[in-house]
DNA sequence: CGGATCGATACCCCTGAGGTATCGCTGCGC
DNA sequence: GCGCAGCGATACCTCAGGGGTATCGATCCG
């Protein structure tokens, strides 16, 4: 199977019209239908179900969807960290660091200056992703390490070290009548009539049906909360980046957030074992 | 980047040597030699230093050929779970379960038996691999799902289970004077003079220098122990499949072995779903 | 110094991927 | 009910580029 064929049952299991599908990866629509009526040959199997109006999966080609994407980061993967490994042969050996914006600030700004004064240590390039983008940019090798948070993030698939285990707190409007008390359950924030619990979108962009609002980034969030339109339950470390307008109250009930340090399996870089073990030392 | 360069180079930075590495991909020298040279005009990085006699691994190539290795492995499992969700679809819904010689063999079979129990369950093949095999037949989709222990195997990259952990057995031959004891220790083993620990093999095939005799597996190591020329530290349940010629004692301070269920991350099959929570109920 | 070995190059052939035009089918609207 | 619009499949042409053979040029060995 060539990448290119991959790219184009991708394309057009994505979108499920060949037309469009066609323009993704710069080409034609009749080559694209020839491609991959050629792969459902040679492989054996049907992996879209077409008549003339419509274009449906099927079974065999969903699974060829998910790991046909995961093949494909990989091969682009192989392609970064080549690339990346002669870079630093000629004296740029960098790593790129991957975490969410806006979260684990302080533990990011510990690191990276625990890690700068060790022997040896390389310039760290630090990337800030929306939600649930991390695992991509690790995997298809546009970075090499990532902090992640259990249990919003999957480890899946990477290795990872334990790094901290801290408790959440629900983010209130400064005004709110529930921003006086000392601590919270999960029930009274669950409870409070008018903020509903924030929307974050899936994987492919789309947002859950529900009443709460939808919201993107962790500015957003905050602006809502501020407006008296969400509250929404963080990692206590996140009160260091929350503004004067919002409060933060502890909830005892709330599961607990580990933040993990992730990096590709068989990564056998130097320069990420320091940052690893940097990590851990904190 | 296209998989047959891939292949090409993953064959030549194998081989470091055209000719023979044209061999495996069944192609002439001219044509990987062209390829090769193209792909790293694309990149911009040089993979191989090749003189007119010799051809080296730079640094980046040794990334290629470790990347793209794994981005082929996932070309394969692609095409091949593609296949097999096809024939499941078809009416032959089967599991592979890989797991090496003469492990876990009482475990294995236990729960085979209560899988087969529940209702829904399909047809498990057993694929039994030597040592190191499982990793790769689960990262290029031969095997749906492996048996692993740890610390000799690696879960790096899987989504696993611990399914059971126990403590470790000196296995010697049946007359040794060690044979009697009720129990011993590690230093006790290693002082035991003309019975070395046998040599495993690397992934790559070869043997580690050392003392010991060179074994492949099971039967060649049981062998070995019961001619008084090895003696090896196996996990307490291989004693169920342990020939009459030789003797396990216990070895109170030997690191314990960990069994666990592994899979490929996300897979997203009922059948595995279901063998995994059988798995967990033992 | 000559032969052997190995990677690079030149040259040719031909597969096969891409593009344009068009067909055939289907659902929708008037 | 008929025609039109939209979509995937097909036909046909073009040509880039991958494969093969022969050969060159460099290097190591005896």
């Amino acid at each position: 199977m060539e990448t290119r064929e991959l790219r184009y049952c991708a394309a057009d299991a994505g979108e499920l019209h060949y037309g469009r599908a066609a323009q993704g990866p710069g080409t034609a629509q009749p080559p694209l239908s020839r491609a991959i009526r050629q792969l459902e040959r040679r492989l054996g199997v049907t992996l879209l179900e077409r008549t003339s109006r419509t274009v449906t999966l099927t079974e065999a080609g969903s699974v060829l969807l998910r790991e046909g994407r995961a093949a494909l980061d990989a091969v682009d993967a192989a392609s970064r960290r080549t690339r990346r490994a002669a870079l630093s042969a000629t004296g740029h050996p960098g790593l790129v660091l991957v975490t969410k914006a806006g979260a684990s600030a302080e533990l990011l700004s510990k690191l990276l200056d625990a890690y700068a004064a060790e022997p040896g240590a390389v310039a760290v390039d630090v990337l800030l992703c929306g939600i649930g983008e991390q695992e991509r940019l690790l995997r298809d090798g546009r970075a090499d390490v990532a902090l992640l948070h259990r249990p919003f993030d999957s480890t899946v698939g990477f290795d990872a070290e334990e790094l901290c285990t801290e408790g959440q707190v629900a983010v209130l409007p400064a005004g709110h009548p529930l921003a006086g008390r000392a601590h919270l359950r999960m029930a009274d924030v669950a409870a409070v009539s008018g903020l509903p619990l924030p929307r974050w979108p899936c994987r492919d962009g789309a947002y859950p049906d529900g009443p709460g609002p939808e919201v993107r980034d962790h500015a957003q969030l905050l602006q809502l909360i501020a407006l008296g339109r969400a509250v929404a339950v963080l990692p206590e470390s996140s009160r260091a980046v929350l503004r004067p307008d919002v409060t933060a109250v502890p909830v005892l009930d709330a599961p607990t957030v580990t933040t993990l340090i992730a990096w590709p399996p068989h990564s056998r870089s130097r320069a990420l074992a320091g940052l690893v073990r940097a990590a851990t030392r904190l």
